[in-house]
RNA sequence: GGGCGAUUAGCUCAGUCGGUUAGAGCGCCGCUCUGAUAAGGCGGAGGCCCCUGGUUCGAGUCCAGGAUCGCCCA
C-alpha cells in the first residue's frame, strides 16, 4: 500500500495541544516575520492599540475579547497585503497600579506611603508593571495575537511623559490651563479628587439615612424650617436653606415649615406662604454649637431648581460638600465651610467631631440632633450613589484646588472632529457626542504618587511656569538635576527651576496627572509627532528602559501613520481613552486621531451575571485556553454582536466545539477518502477552481464557495465579526450536510472531481476564517495543502482568495431544489414511508428554476422518477401574492382574499384565476394543492410536491435490498472493519430472491462473494 | 430627573424593503439515517413578538404614549 498522501486526522481536535504545537511552529519558522516581510511596502493599515493597564498577573477573558478583535482585523488586513505596525502598549501609572502595590505592602493611607518612601514605592510600582506586562504578553501570545512583542510602548516612559508636557504647555499657551477651586467628587481613601470621566460605572444603589431636620427660625418663635438630607455629615457645614420662590409652603401645627405639595395627606396648615416670602429669613444653624457653624449668618435663599418631588422642598445648602451648593455660594456670596480633610476626617475646629470619618460622624450627628429635638423624622433611603472606580470607597464631595483644562472653547471642535469618525455600532458615536456635549472642564490633577508629574511651576510672583520638555527643564533648572533618575516623583520634586518672569526659584506642584493623559497622547508619542529625528529605541526611556526596544520615530513617520484607520476598545472607553485621545488630538492637530472605531459591550458570565471573583464566576484566560482552546474563545468573541453583552462561558464553548467538529469531520472525510483513492491536489485546483468535468453539484459547491468569499469580505469590511462567523457556519453546514452527504458515493468511488471540488471549498473556507480562528485553520491548512509543493507553508501567508462573482442562478436552483427535497421528506413522513423504501414517482408543481436537477431530487428522495407539472389534486388552494396585489388592489384586497379563501374563484387557462370582476394572472397568485388518493402531498409558499405512495413487488424487493445493505454495513462497523476491508457475505436462504441485485449488494458492502444459505446473516473478513 | 438602547419559544438570540403559516441554536419528547457515529437528519410540544393607540389593503417590523430592564448623565 502506498504511503498516504495526506496526514490523517484524529477523530476530534485537541485544541489546546494543537494550538501550543502551532505556536512553536510559528516561532520556529518565523511565520509572523515572514508575513510582515511579505507585506512590507504594501498599502498601510494603521491601527493604534489602546494601552492595557499592566496591573494584572494573568490575562482576563474580557481583555482577551478585545485583543481577539484587534488581532482578527490585523490578520485580515495582512491577508489583504497591508503593511502594519503591530505595536502593543501598556498603561503603567496611576491609581490602578498604586492601589495594587498598597495592598501588597499592606499600606492603608497616603501617610503610610510617604513613610514607606516614595522612591521605593515607585520601584515597587514599576515592578508590578514589569511582571504584569510579561504575564499579559504571554497570555496574548497564547491567544494567538500577533504583535511586535518586545517593541511595546509603556506609558511611563520619559518619552511619553515629555509628550504630555508638550501638550500641557500648548494648552497653557492657549490659556486653557486653570487652577480651579471647586467642589468635586473625592475619594477619602485615595485622598484625591476623581474626575468626572473616571466615574466608571461608579453609581450603585446604596442605603443612606434619610433625615428631616429642623432649622429653628430666629425671628419667629416656635417656627422651624424642615430640610431633608441623606448626608448627615454635611450638616455641620450648612450655611443656608434654599426654597423654590414660586412654590407654596405651609406651617404645620407642630411649627414646621414644609412645601405644601410634599406634606402628608390631610396635613393641617396654620399659615401658608410663597417661597419668595420666606427668602431672607434667618435661622439657627444645626451646628452653631461648633465654631465654624456659629460664625455663619444662616439665611434662606431662593433657588429655582429645588426638587419638589422628594424631601420637604427646603434644601440644606453646604457649599463645601456639594457641587450645586458650591455654585449657589458664588451667586449668593455664601461662606464655604470645608469640614473634612483629604482623608475625609473632620478638622480640629469641629470639636467633638474631630477626626471622625464621614460615616462615624453620621451616627454622632443623628443622636446629637435627636437630643436637641431637631430631628423631625429619621428613616432610611435607597438611592444611587457614586463610588471610587478604583477602590470602591463611597465618594464624598469636597472643595479642593485642582488643575483643569477648560473645555468650553474646545467643545465645538471636539464635536466636529467626532462627526468625521465612523463608529460601529453607530450609537456609540452618539454616546460620544452626548459625552462631549455634557463635558465639563477636565480635572487633570491627582494628589497621588505614581503618575505623570504635572510640569506646573506656579511662582510667587503670580506667573505660571509650564515646562514643555526635558530639555527645557534642564535648561531652566536651578538644582536637583543630578539626582533625577526618571521624570517621576520623588526625584522630579527635587528639581527647582527659574521663573521666566521674575527669575525667582520655583517648585513644582506636587500633583500627578490623570492617567488618561498618559493614554491619550499615544497617537503622538509613539508615532514620533514633531520628532526631529528617528531615535532607535527612543521610547525606552525612564521607567521603560530595559522593558522595550521601541523606537521613537520621526515626524515623517507620524505623517504616514496618523490618524489611525481603525481602533477598537470596549464601550466604556468612550469617556476614557477614546475621549482623552480625541481631546488631545484636537488640541494638537485639530482632528480626530482615528477614522473608524469598533466598540463593544460588556462581558458577563454565561448565566448573564456580572463576573466577580467573589462570586467565583470569573474565568482566567489560561484556564480557558486549557479547557476550550484559544480558537473556541476567539470564536465566542467573534460570534458576538458588538451591541449586546457577551455571555461568556464553557457552556457556549461546548456548542462551538461541536460546530467546529463539523468542519473538522469534513476535512477528515476528505483526507480519508483521498488517501484511499490515492488522490493528490494540485495548486491549480485552488487558484483556478477545481479542474475536470464538474457535475452540477460540484459547480454549485464552487459557486457556494465564491458566495462565502463575497459574504466574508463584506463582513470584514463592515467590522462585524458576527457576520463572518455566521457566513462561515452556514457554509460549513452546506458543505457538510449538502455537498458531502449528496456526494458520498462518489467519494467511495474515489471520484477525482468530487475530491478536487471539496478540497477547493474547504481550503478556501480555511483562508476566509483564518483571522478568526488562526490555529485550527492553519492546522487544517497544513494538512490539506501538505501534498502541494507550491502552497504557502501557512494559511496566514496565503493571502486572500480572489473574489469571483458567484453563479447566482445556480445557487437559486439548488436553493429551490433543497426546498423541494424538504417538502418531499415531509410528504414521506406524513405518509409513513421510510426513506429506505424506494417509491415510483414525485410530481413537483410551482418550481421555477429547479427543473434541471430532477435527478438529484430523485436520488435524495429515493424515487424512480421526478416530473414537473400540475399536481392533479382534489383540493386547490389559491392565495394572493401580496407584494404584487397589495399595491394594485388596495382596499379591495381584503374582499379578494376572502373570496379566494372561500374557494370562490374560477381557474383560467394559462394559470390565472377569475375572482369576481378581477382576473388575476399566474404571477399574482400562489397555488397549492392538497389531497390526492394514494399520494402524499406537501406544499408551502406556492410549491407543491406529490409523492406516489403505491408499492409494487419490484419496489418492495429493492427496499429489502437497501435494508440488507444497511444491516451488513452495521455488522461491518460492529466487527471493527476498516473502510477498505473486503468480506464474504452469507445471507439467509429466505432472502435468496435478493440475489437478483447481487452486484449492487456486493458493491455497497465490499463483498467479494454473496451466497444465500442457512438462516443467519453473516459476514467474514477476507484477507 | 434627562438621554440612549433593549423587550420575539424554557434559555441565548435571528427576523432583510411592512407581505401570506414568525425562525435558529441549546434543552425536552418522538422518529429516522448509518462508510462523519459520544455525530448527522426529520418531526413535535413550546409564542399576548411588553402594553395601548395610530398610520396602512396589510404591522414583530413604521409613528405616538406607557410599562419594565440595562447603560450613560445628574
Amino acid at each position: 500500500m502506498p504511503a498516504p498522501i495526506f496526514s490523517s486526522l484524529p477523530d476530534k481536535p485537541d485544541h489546546d495541544a494543537l494550538e501550543r504545537e502551532l505556536l512553536e511552529t510559528w516561532e520556529r519558522a518565523g511565520t509572523f516575520g515572514k508575513l510582515r516581510e511579505q507585506n512590507r511596502g504594501g498599502p498601510k493599515f494603521s491601527f493604534v492599540d489602546g494601552p492595557v493597564t499592566a496591573n494584572r498577573m494573568v490575562l482576563g477573558v474580557h481583555t482577551a475579547w478585545g485583543r481577539t478583535l484587534k488581532d482578527v482585523f490585523q490578520r485580515y488586513k495582512a491577508l489583504r497585503g497591508f503593511d502594519q505596525r503591530y505595536q502593543n502598549g501598556f498603561d503603567c501609572q496611576g491609581l490602578w497600579i498604586e492601589v495594587g502595590v498598597e495592598r501588597e505592602l499592606g499600606l492603608n493611607s497616603k501617610r503610610e506611603i510617604e513613610e514607606f518612601g516614595l522612591a521605593e514605592f515607585a520601584r515597587r510600582c514599576r515592578d508590578v508593571v514589569v511582571r504584569s506586562s510579561r504575564a499579559l504578553t504571554d497570555g496574548s501570545i497564547r491567544l494567538g495575537q500577533w504583535m511586535d512583542w518586545g517593541r511595546d510602548y509603556f506609558t511611563f516612559s520619559d518619552t511619553n511623559i515629555e509628550y504630555i508636557w508638550k501638550f500641557l504647555k500648548i494648552v497653557h499657551e492657549r490659556g486653557w490651563l486653570l487652577l480651579g477651586h471647586r467642589s468635586t467628587e473625592w475619594c477619602p481613601r485615595c485622598g484625591t479628587s476623581i474626575s468626572a470621566h473616571e466615574l466608571h460605572g461608579s453609581y450603585e444603589e446604596r442605603i443612606d439615612p434619610s433625615l428631616f431636620v429642623r432649622f429653628p427660625l430666629l425671628e419667629r418663635e416656635n417656627e422651624a424650617l424642615v430640610v431633608w438630607t441623606t448626608t448627615p455629615w454635611t450638616l455641620p457645614a450648612n450655611v443656608a436653606a434654599a426654597v423654590k420662590p414660586d412654590a407654596e409652603y405651609g406651617l404645620l401645627e407642630t411649627g414646621d415649615w414644609v412645601a405644601v405639595s410634599l406634606a402628608p395627606d390631610g396635613a393641617v396648615f396654620t399659615k401658608r406662604a410663597r417661597g419668595d416670602d420666606l427668602v431672607g429669613l434667618r435661622y439657627r444653624g444645626p451646628f452653631d454649637t461648633l465654631g465654624p457653624g456659629a460664625a455663619v449668618d444662616h439665611r434662606v435663599i431662593p433657588w429655582d431648581d429645588v426638587d419638589l418631588a422628594t424631601g420637604t422642598g427646603i434644601v440644606h445648602i453646604a457649599p463645601g460638600c456639594g457641587a450645586e451648593d458650591f455654585d449657589l455660594s458664588r451667586v449668593h456670596d455664601l461662606p464655604v465651610l470645608t469640614p473634612v480633610d483629604e482623608s475625609g476626617r473632620f478638622y480640629e475646629e469641629y470639636g467633638w467631631l474631630h477626626d471622625s470619618s464621614t460615616v462615624e460622624a453620621a451616627e454622632q450627628i443623628v443622636s446629637d440632633l435627636g437630643d436637641r429635638g431637631l430631628l423631625m423624622r429619621a428613616e432610611t433611603y435607597e438611592h444611587s450613589y457614586p463610588f471610587c472606580w478604583r477602590c470602591h470607597t463611597p465618594l464624598i464631595f469636597r472643595i479642593s484646588d485642582d488643575w483643569f483644562i477648560a473645555a468650553d472653547e474646545l467643545r465645538p471642535q471636539l464635536l466636529a472632529a467626532n462627526a468625521e469618525v465612523e463608529w460601529t455600532p453607530a450609537y456609540m458615536g452618539k454616546l460620544m457626542d452626548d459625552w462631549l456635549r455634557n463635558l465639563g472642564d477636565w480635572n487633570i490633577s491627582r494628589r497621588r504618587y505614581y503618575g505623570l508629574p504635572l510640569p506646573i511651576y506656579p511662582c510667587a510672583c503670580g506667573h505660571l511656569n509650564v515646562v514643555g520638555s526635558r530639555a527645557e527643564l534642564e535648561a531652566r533648572a536651578t538644582r536637583g538635576l543630578e539626582q533625577l533618575e526618571e521624570l517621576r516623583r520623588p526625584w522630579i520634586d527635587e528639581v527647582r527651576i527659574r521663573c521666566e518672569q521674575c527669575d525667582g526659584e520655583v517648585e513644582r506642584i506636587s500633583e500627578v496627572g490623570d492617567v488618561w493623559l498618559d493614554a491619550g497622547i499615544v497617537p503622538f508619542s509613539t508615532l514620533g509627532w514633531e520628532s526631529s529625528e528617528w531615535v532607535p529605541e527612543g521610547y525606552a526611556t525612564g521607567a521603560a528602559k530595559g522593558l522595550t526596544t521601541a523606537d521613537l520615530p520621526d515626524h515623517a513617520y507620524w505623517e504616514q501613520w496618523f490618524p489611525a484607520h481603525w481602533v477598537s476598545e470596549m464601550r466604556e472607553q468612550i469617556r476614557l481613552w477614546f475621549y482623552s485621545q480625541l481631546f488631545m488630538s484636537v488640541v494638537l492637530v485639530g482632528r480626530a486621531p482615528f477614522e473608524r472605531v469598533l466598540g463593544y459591550e460588556k462581558m458577563l458570565d454565561e448565566a448573564g451575571r456580572e463576573m466577580h471573583s467573589s462570586w467565583g464566576n470569573t474565568i482566567d484566560a489560561p484556564d480557558a485556553f486549557k479547557r476550550m482552546g484559544a480558537d473556541v474563545m476567539r470564536w465566542q468573541y467573534c460570534a458576538q454582536p458588538p451591541d449586546r453583552n457577551l455571555l461568556f462561558g464553557f457552556g457556549p464553548a461546548h456548542e462551538i466545539q461541536r460546530k467546529l467538529l463539523t468542519l473538522w469531520n469534513s476535512c477528515r472525510f476528505l483526507v480519508d477518502y483521498a488517501n484511499i483513492a490515492g488522490w493528490a491536489p494540485s495548486w491549480s485546483d485552488l487558484e483556478g477552481g477545481p479542474r475536470g468535468e464538474l457535475q452540477p453539484l460540484d459547480r454549485w459547491l464552487v459557486a457556494r464557495t465564491h458566495a462565502l468569499v463575497a459574504d466574508a469580505t463584506a463582513a470584514y469590511a463592515s467590522c462585524l465579526t458576527v457576520d463572518i462567523v455566521r457566513a462561515f457556519e452556514a457554509f460549513v453546514e452546506d458543505v457538510s450536510n449538502w455537498y458531502i452527504r449528496r456526494s458520498r458515493r462518489r467519494f467511495w468511488d474515489g471520484d477525482a472531481v468530487a475530491l478536487a471540488s471539496l478540497w477547493y471549498a474547504l481550503v478556501q473556507g480555511l483562508r476566509v476564517v483564518a483571522p478568526v480562528m488562526p490555529f485550527l485553520s492553519d492546522h487544517l491548512w497544513r494538512v490539506l495543502t501538505g501534498p502541494v509543493a507550491e502552497a504557502p507553508e501557512s494559511v496566514h501567508l496565503a493571502g486572500w482568495p480572489d473574489p469571483t462573482v458567484p453563479n447566482g442562478a445556480l445557487l437559486a436552483e439548488v436553493a429551490e431544489l433543497r426546498r423541494i427535497v424538504e417538502l418531499g421528506r415531509q410528504a414521506r413522513s406524513a405518509a409513513g414511508v421510510r426513506l429506505r423504501q424506494p417509491l415510483r414517482t414525485l410530481v413537483v408543481e410551482g418550481a421555477t428554476v429547479a427543473h434541471t436537477h430532477a435527478e438529484e431530487i430523485a436520488d435524495e428522495l429515493r424515487v424512480r422518477e421526478v416530473s414537473f407539472g400540475p399536481v392533479d389534486a382534489s383540493e386547490l388552494v389559491v392565495k394572493p401574492n401580496l407584494p404584487l396585489l397589495g399595491p394594485k388592489l388596495g382596499a379591495e384586497l381584503g374582499a379578494i382574499r376572502q373570496a379566494l379563501e372561500a374557494g370562490e374563484f374560477e381557474e383560467l387557462p394559462g394559470g390565472g384565476f377569475r375572482v369576481g370582476d378581477h382576473e388575476l394572472t399566474a404571477e399574482e397568485v400562489l397555488v397549492e394543492r392538497r389531497g390526492k388518493e394514494g399520494w402524499a402531498l406537501a406544499s408551502s409558499d406556492g410549491l407543491t410536491v406529490a409523492l406516489d405512495t403505491h408499492l409494487d413487488d419490484e419496489l418492495r424487493l429493492f427496499g429489502r435490498v437497501l435494508d440488507l445493505t444497511h444491516a451488513v454495513n452495521t455488522m461491518r462497523k460492529e466487527a471493527g472493519l476498516e473502510l477498505t476491508d473486503r468480506i464474504a457475505l452469507t445471507i439467509p436462504e429466505a432472502d435468496a430472491d435478493l440475489l437478483a441485485h447481487e452486484e449492487r449488494i456486493a458493491a455497497e458492502t465490499l463483498a467479494v462473494s454473496v451466497v444465500a444459505e442457512g438462516a443467519e446473516l453473516t459476514i467474514s473478513k477476507v484477507s
